[in-house]
DNA sequence: AAAATCAGCAACCGCAGTGAA
DNA sequence: TTTCACTGCGGTTGCTGATTT
């Protein structure tokens, strides 16, 4: 048996709200408050509407300092990085974005951000050196300090508190694996990226030890591992630990995918269907979108990706301590 | 000028989470 | 502990105006 519906649908009155039907809302809100139950709110201020309805119209339109219109570069910045971080949790990005609704920032995402995001993308490749990692130029950067500065300052902005977090990802043959501290300068850097949110990482490193039986760079050759590794270059000191190769976690891919975190769960589809087509799907209307095309954007610097065109496994993630996911 | 297509966005739908009874 | 009403969220739909054919 289904559940009973919110109201009586023949008798509410659906499409676009009126003058008349937002001035009776919006005055009785203000005046009196929501009174912390919706349902009943139609009835009150003799609106014949759903009160579902009344509430989506007074969040996302009605209630006062609502911001319309064009979104700021810092916005669009914002929003891709956290969209990164955490994926499509709308509402927890659009608290970031004081006046700003999430349905606001869905819509944007879905016809604008995205799309500028695969143009963007799509020149950058195109002036970009088609070879692999470049191992000098990977230990360059983690030497220069302007690299985690610039990210840093890039990040700051929207979450003080929030401290960049650096992932890389190698790819290793199996043999390497096991006699990892002998052959660590065997280790190749893998021109093809995998990307985890934060949560899952907390999952991952949980579990303590992982290992690996997929490629992501052949689907299921299962020849290779991968590994990931971490850096939390908390205050501008950058954590050499891959240097060291002593804290990564090679990461099976069926943990990260059947991860139980609730948090992760829409993340995890991304992550399975990246790694094994490359690819994630859009709206019904959209083609597929490459998330290989998408994913490596967000938190360039320009004027890093310049310079150091050859290393592309870099992704910085924000750290969602602010959703107590991340484990200390 | 008309029809077809596209893009933007407001609104709806259904599910999951929450808390009171 | 269970049930159920309600809220909040994210995905999707469908309307409308703009643009292209």
């Amino acid at each position: 048996m289904g559940r009973a519906p919110c109201c009586d649908k023949a008798n509410v009155k659906r499409g676009p709200w009126s003058p008349e039907e937002d001035a009776k809302l919006k005055t009785y809100i203000e005046q009196h408050g929501t009174g912390g139950n919706w349902i009943t709110l139609p009835q009150k201020v003799c609106l014949k509407r759903c009160g579902k309805s009344c509430r989506l119209r007074w969040l996302n339109y009605l209630r006062p300092n609502i911001k319309h219109g064009e979104f700021t570069e810092e916005e669009d910045n914002i929003i891709c990085s956290l969209y990164m971080s955490i994926g499509s949790r709308w509402s927890i990005i659009a608290a970031q974005l004081p006046g700003r609704t999430d349905n606001d920032i869905k819509n944007y995402w879905n016809t604008k951000l995205k799309k500028k995001l695969l143009l963007c993308n799509k020149q950058r490749k195109d002036h970009r050196p088609r070879s692999g990692y470049n191992h000098n130029k990977l230990e360059m950067m983690k030497e220069d300090k302007n690299f985690f500065a610039t990210h840093q300052a890039i990040n700051a902005y929207s979450w003080p508190l929030v401290q960049p977090v650096l992932f890389s990802t190698l790819i290793a043959p199996q043999n390497d694996l096991a006699e990892s501290s002998a052959n660590r300068n065997n280790f190749q850097y893998s021109s093809d990226q995998v990307y985890f949110s934060q949560d899952q990482l907390c999952q991952i490193s949980s579990t303590n030890q992982l290992t690996s039986s997929m490629n992501p760079l052949n689907g299921n050759t299962c020849n290779s591992s991968m590994i990931i590794s971490g850096y939390y270059p908390s205050n501008g000191v950058i954590n050499n630990s891959l240097q060291e190769y002593n804290n990564y976690i090679s990461v099976g891919l069926d943990d990260v995918v059947n991860s139980t975190s609730t948090h992760s769960q829409h993340v995890d589809k991304s992550v399975f269907e990246m790694v094994n087509s490359s690819t994630i799907s859009t709206t019904s209307q959209d083609q597929s979108t490459s998330w290989e095309e998408l994913s490596p954007l967000v938190s360039y610097p320009p004027s890093l990706f310049e310079t150091q065109q050859q290393i592309s496994p870099y992704y910085v993630f924000e750290e969602p301590t602010y959703l107590g996911l991340l484990k200390q």
